[in-house]
DNA sequence: TTATACTTTCAAAATCTTTTGAAACCTAAA
DNA sequence: TTTAGGTTTCAAAAGATTTTGAAAGTATAA
């Protein structure tokens, strides 16, 4: 396989991923050329390189930089803006669980307590209840859970992988 | 709150989130409209409580189905199927990662094992299989521990959590 | 101040996903 | 068989999301 072909794979399959992750496929594709090109590119670079419009480019550009999966990088003498992308896979990962986690474990969570001040006192009632609190429970478990991933390091993840193994 | 009006509540917040997670909005419903009733439902039920066709209806309950998130329940002397869900998040979860790892992961996986085997000898190269590097052990020990969370159970589990926190 | 080089916005178009519902298809019992 | 009660399929419609590109906006330097 040629260098080229693989990067262009290499982008494909990321921006697939990507929008399996609440990534929308471009902005994916985006961060997939940033993490494998040597130097920063620029707004022109990346609509060549991925034949997309501006305003896309532009769109997840912006996107990428409010995930914090990617900085802008000015050169001094230069007005345009470059781009490069974190390439540390944890920090990857961690940003994205920051984000799901707030757009969506969140706002559940805030509905389990909401739905559990139901008024009555009906068979039916005491069952919904009981689903609810297990589920409630699970998801305070995995919320904590996660709080504690993110704040954690890359080596302290590693022997945490490692023991898991 | 009515209980009824929590139990739309606690159907739409389901459905959101699943389809945050690679499941489909209506699919989640039902899957939400499964655990919190009492006794199993009918397709017929399952379309009056959620205002869906039949041809809609049917699909997410294979769909479920093949998920293994939902069971079919014969009551004797009935034709008519009925359903039940599967009500342990840890089982709803395993199944889920199950499910998407082999549809999201494993692919990229293949991928980054593909484009390793690039030609040629430029420094661009060696800089692009540095990268593609990093990612494939990220993503092969992500890999294997997904693989060993779904082996586990429920009790190991909650003692691992209980580690992390 | 004006020209230039670049970035941002947003409504319309394209594309992708989900839903509908009617027709085709089972299968068990009469 | 035939009928009745039920399930599945699938093409077309609706709905949601993404992309485009031209126009507006902004900052720098001459």
């Amino acid at each position: 396989m040629e260098l080229d072909e693989a990067k262009q794979q290499f982008i494909q399959a990321w921006g697939t991923l990507g929008s399996n992750w609440g990534i929308n496929r471009t902005m994916a594709q985006v961060h997939a050329l940033l993490m494998i090109s040597s130097d920063p590119l620029c707004a022109d670079d990346i609509m060549e390189r991925l034949q997309i419009s501006r305003g896309n480019a532009n769109m997840n550009i912006r996107a990428l930089i409010d995930w914090g999966l990617v900085f802008k990088q000015l050169k001094p003498g230069e007005r345009r803006e470059y781009f490069v992308s974190e390439r540390d896979m944890w920090n990857v990962v961690r940003q994205i669980i920051i984000h799901r986690k707030k757009k969506e474990l969140e706002p559940v969570l805030k509905v389990l307590e909401d739905v559990e001040q139901i008024e009555g006192d009906s068979q039916e009632k005491e069952e919904f209840l009981e689903v609810i609190k297990d589920i409630q429970s699970f998801a305070q478990r995995a919320d904590r859970t996660l709080d504690k991933l993110v704040q954690s390091d890359y080596n302290w993840l590693i022997s945490t992988f490692m023991k898991l193994i």
